[in-house]
DNA sequence: AGGGGTTGTTTAATTTATTAAACATGGTAG
DNA sequence: CTACCATGTTTAATAAATTAAACAACCCCT
């Protein structure tokens, strides 16, 4: 996690046309407490970043998230190109594939393509994982547990709920589960 | 802007389970600092803020967009439940069909089920929509065009790109081209 | 009931950020 | 060339955050 503060708000600055002086009165703190601030050579409490902030105007949640889209280099992926990610996930039983669209660099959205073999389960229990996440059936039937509610979905359903709520996905069919997800932001 | 740093770190650190003294550790600050902070006795410094997060983990752009969804009373979805969009898309041409997960009321995420007669046409050119969209093709092929580059997706085949960038989807084929898309935030 | 462990809170000492004012540089007009 | 006004930087004094350690409350166990 590394972010760079000061040249943040100096490029939030003089994308305004503002100069330290001016933005600082705006603010109600000194033009050196902005000075010091770009250079790193001290980090504002967040008290004092919101008062700098209001002078922009900018919200610390836009001052965070920086998003200087570098667009992703590969925009079209053929099938066997996607990444499988079932290696990467604990407390599965059976055979259960996670193939996802893109590596995550644009870390908003991801997209998976999961294919459940008969019997096959997840308990997964995404621990006040603050996401949403939803999906389309594409083939087969799952069994969907979320919190105190189960479902069993065939192709053409769709689900949808905040991951923060325990979830699971069990194949209690006897063909393969194919189904497209996505959640943003992604797990893992 | 009115944001209430220490009832979001009190809330954020009781999600996961952790006390004062466990965060302070895995963070390298002490208790007090937490209970300061989480009190709003003290400012943090953005150092130390970050510093705290890294304990959780959390960055300081998830801290400050305290997206605090209630959760969508809906969660499973039979086929015919899907919300159909398409008469609120512009400047398609052909016979299209644009199913939606959910209503959006928690609108981090869009999910569509899409569906694309052969030769129809979606001239939408989505100017300054800070979104990132994705897909999986699950029948039938669809040329995608994305800025300055154009790809034909046949079943299993993916895309990802920044909705920023035009594009526009064209059913090139003779058979009806289906497919699943993820997109955050939201189209429209 | 008492002891050992946890929890969150508080307080004086220390470190750090912030201020106010001086300093240095660059451009521009007279 | 000099005077002036703008810019960003630095410095000593002040204000605020952070620490380390003590405090009080609660729960559990014997």
């Amino acid at each position: 996690m590394e972010f760079d503060v000061g040249a943040r708000l100096k490029q939030i600055r003089e994308q305004h046309g503002l100069s330290q002086r001016a933005l600082a009165q705006r603010a109600g703190v000194t033009n050196g407490t902005i000075s010091l601030i770009e250079q790193n050579r001290s980090s504002p409490s967040v008290s004092s970043l919101r008062k700098v902030l209001q002078g922009i105007p900018m919200t610390l949640a836009e001052f965070f998230s920086s998003d200087d889209l570098p667009p992703p280099e590969q925009i079209f992926f053929k099938g066997g190109e996607l990444i499988e990610l079932a290696g990467e996930l604990k407390g599965t039983v059976g055979q259960v594939s996670f193939r996802q669209v893109g590596d995550l660099r644009s870390r908003n959205l991801q997209i998976l393509h999961e294919r459940y073999a008969p019997g096959a389960d997840t308990g997964r229990t995404m621990l006040q994982h603050e996401s949403e996440e939803g999906g389309i059936v594409i083939k087969g039937q799952i069994e969907l547990t979320v919190g105190d509610r189960k479902q069993l979905l065939g192709p053409g359903d769709a689900y949808f709920f905040d991951s923060r709520v325990p979830h699971r996905f069990r194949n209690v069919g006897d063909i393969e589960c194919e189904l497209i997800s996505a959640c943003t932001p992604p797990y893992l």
